[in-house]
RNA sequence: UGGGCUAUCGCCAAGCGGUAAGGCACAGGACUUUGACUCCUGCAUUCGCUGGUUCGAAUCCAGCUAGCCCAGCCA
């Protein structure tokens, strides 16, 4: 070999990036080899009964993902066959949060209820080649009759009808006749299944209620394991992507699908769902968390709904890297809040202005700078980024400083604020502090200083140097602000639950600072308009709460820190 | 105690019989007008356990163990 060819090789094996494929990429990967499909059509098919979260944004973009890895499609189904537990305003919000994702459904909006025609006729279809009878027994009849875990179930007594028979009591279950419950279909399959799923299945239910979209043009409706592979069979689904409570309702997927004779029939695919730590996710928890006051509403900031996501000031990317990063697998896993976070600051931190905030301020005076005076000092909005470019700051005697960046008595290594110490002012002059007042309370109240006029930032000086380095706001130009911040609603370290069940909830999940003063730049900031706030975190305006004259503020998530103050 | 599934670093996760990728977290160090960012460095002699097959096993076989799911006319 020369040593062309081996620069060769070894470049292009640098370049080779290792790429791994997830279980179900190598299974499409395989299908579309073989033949099985020559394109992959994917779809999200949520209940309309609740308001999504992180864990769906997992399979939205999942989803979605494939369809358009494998130049395929992706379709947005509602699967709607239960009217007790829907509402159209389950569906308006599940809509605007995918869209709010980028998952994109162009004109493929679907609804399991505009199939139910084909789901009655395929239950036809059923009774006719004798795979399914109408059932006289009651719901608890049922039960008894299926058996147990370990035990067999028992025949139904209506199992053996005659086809003309079960044919016209289903027409009579859909014309009304009977009542909630007094008759349900029932697929024939194997009443001694170990499969508890293939024992007689349940696949057709009397329901007399308003349907959100059909109305009472039925009284009877599908369930879920006979209608979902109907559903995707009729809009050409080649994989069928869901969770893993439904790998034993598999066998039944497959059975309606070769029973109803349908040419390409959809593969299902289950995954792990994605759990995160440190959060809650489960309905009742939160709804109680809302009856009792505990968080202002499902998009309360704290929560991982994708509305609170929105609200807190997540983008649509950092969740798509998230869930990336997670990956997806068979294995029951809970993925560490940590890494969300890791996910947003990425996403921010070159596409922000870093503006200058104190959240818990204090006055700086700097005595021998003249009083009256301002000059405006021009300011890069991202050092990283200059595309986002400068706006000026106005520079004057009184400041604001974060009360963190004084002390009376420093511990060893703190180079912020203290007696005699001198430290920078962000993009301004070093300054030298002289002196503070304290309250009654012997609380600090102002913090005096002396600057050095040429040490200006951009003037070039390099006398000498300091170790500490803090952000300010001009006093008299302040914009007086709201803040909130926020930490996790639980803490897995300490447990979710309490022992009789309900949650142990932080008690710091949230704090509210009313009197933080930011840069007059950050005056006109518009609702979700988010910023680094400098050393502190990245922040956004709360659209619920915030006025012109009263700004609020969200801290989406704080800028990692190596800064310990010694005890 | 029936059936299904899963087990690789603190947390995710590659690996598919040829001798343990990567990310997050963490710990050191360099740089620094954010104690941030960035950049280096470190971080599984071992893959739930025990046997077996093989020149060679996280990968194959057998047997255990642990966890999750299933007995809605919910999805």
């Amino acid at each position: 070999m020369s040593d062309m060819e081996r620069n060769i090789e070894e470049n292009s094996s640098e370049e080779k990036e290792v790429i791994s494929r997830n279980f179900i990429e190598q299974i499409i990967d395989k299908d579309l080899a073989e033949g099985v499909y020559d394109t992959v059509k994917t779809r999200f098919p949520p209940e309309p009964n609740g308001y999504l979260h992180i864990g769906h944004a997992k399979s939205i973009l999942l989803n979605y993902g494939l369809a358009q890895q494998y130049g395929g499609k992706f379709n947005m189904r509602f699967d709607d066959t239960n009217p007790t537990k829907e509402k159209v305003e389950f569906v308006d919000s599940i809509k605007a949060d995918i869209e709010w994702l980028g998952a994109d459904w162009e004109d493929r909006l679907f609804f399991a209820s505009d199939y139910f025609p084909q789901m009655y006729e395929g239950a036809v279809k059923l009774i006719k080649k004798g795979k399914a009878y109408v059932s006289d027994l009651t719901a608890e009849q049922i039960r008894e009759y299926r058996g147990t875990l370990t035990e067999p179930g028992k025949e139904d007594p209506s199992a053996n009808r005659s086809v003309e028979e079960n044919l016209a009591l289903f027409e009579d279950m859909k014309n009304g006749k009977f009542a909630d419950g007094e008759k349900v279909l029932r697929a024939k399959i194997d009443m001694a299944s170990p499969n508890i799923n293939m024992r007689d299945p349940v696949i057709y239910r009397v329901a007399r209620m308003a349907h959100h979209r059909t109305g009472d043009t039925w009284c009877i409706y599908p369930m879920y394991d006979f209608a979902h592979p109907i559903e995707d069979a009729i809009e050409g689904i080649t994989h069928s992507i869901c969770t893993l409570e439904f790998e034993d309702h598999r066998p039944l997927y497959d059975w309606v699908v070769r029973e109803l004779e349908y040419p390409q029939p959809p593969k299902q695919i289950e995954f792990a769902k994605l759990y995160l730590t440190n959060v809650i996710t489960g309905k009742r928890y939160i709804k109680k968390l809302v009856e009792e006051g505990i968080v202002d509403g499902w998009d309360d900031p704290r929560l991982v709904s994708i509305a609170a996501l929105r609200r807190r000031g997540f983008t649509p990317e950092s969740i798509k890297k998230f869930v990336e990063l997670c990956g997806v697998s068979k294995a029951n896993s809970s993925v560490d809040y940590a890494m969300l976070e890791y996910c947003i600051r990425e996403d921010l931190k070159l596409k922000k202005p870093r503006m200058m905030a104190a959240l818990d301020p204090i006055k700086l005076v700097i005595d021998n700078y003249p009083e009256g005076e301002v000059e405006y000092l021009e300011i890069p909005n991202n050092l990283e980024n200059e595309a986002l470019g400068s706006r000026q700051v106005p520079f004057c005697r009184e400041l604001y400083i974060d009360r963190d960046d004084f002390m009376e008595e420093p511990p060893k290594k703190y180079f912020r604020l203290f007696p005699g110490n001198e430290v920078r002012l962000m993009s301004a002059y070093f300054v030298t502090c002289t002196g503070f007042e304290k309250d009654e309370n012997g609380k600090i109240t102002t913090v005096h200083c002396t600057y050095d006029p040429e040490t200006k930032q951009g003037s070039g000086f390099t006398g000498r140097k300091v170790k500490g380095t803090i952000h300010w706001v001009p006093a008299p130009y302040a914009v007086k602000a709201e803040v909130r911040l926020y930490e996790n609603i639980v803490d897995e370290e300490k447990g979710v639950y309490n022992e009789d069940g309900s949650l142990n909830l932080n008690p710091n999940s949230l704090t509210v600072l009313k009197e933080c003063y930011l840069e007059p730049a950050l005056k006109d900031a518009k609702a979700y308009e988010s910023f680094q706030f400098v050393r502190q975190g990245f922040f956004n305006v709360d659209y619920k709460d915030s006025t012109p004259e009263a700004p609020v503020f969200n801290r989406i998530v704080s800028l990692k820190s190596s800064f310990v103050l010694p005890k």
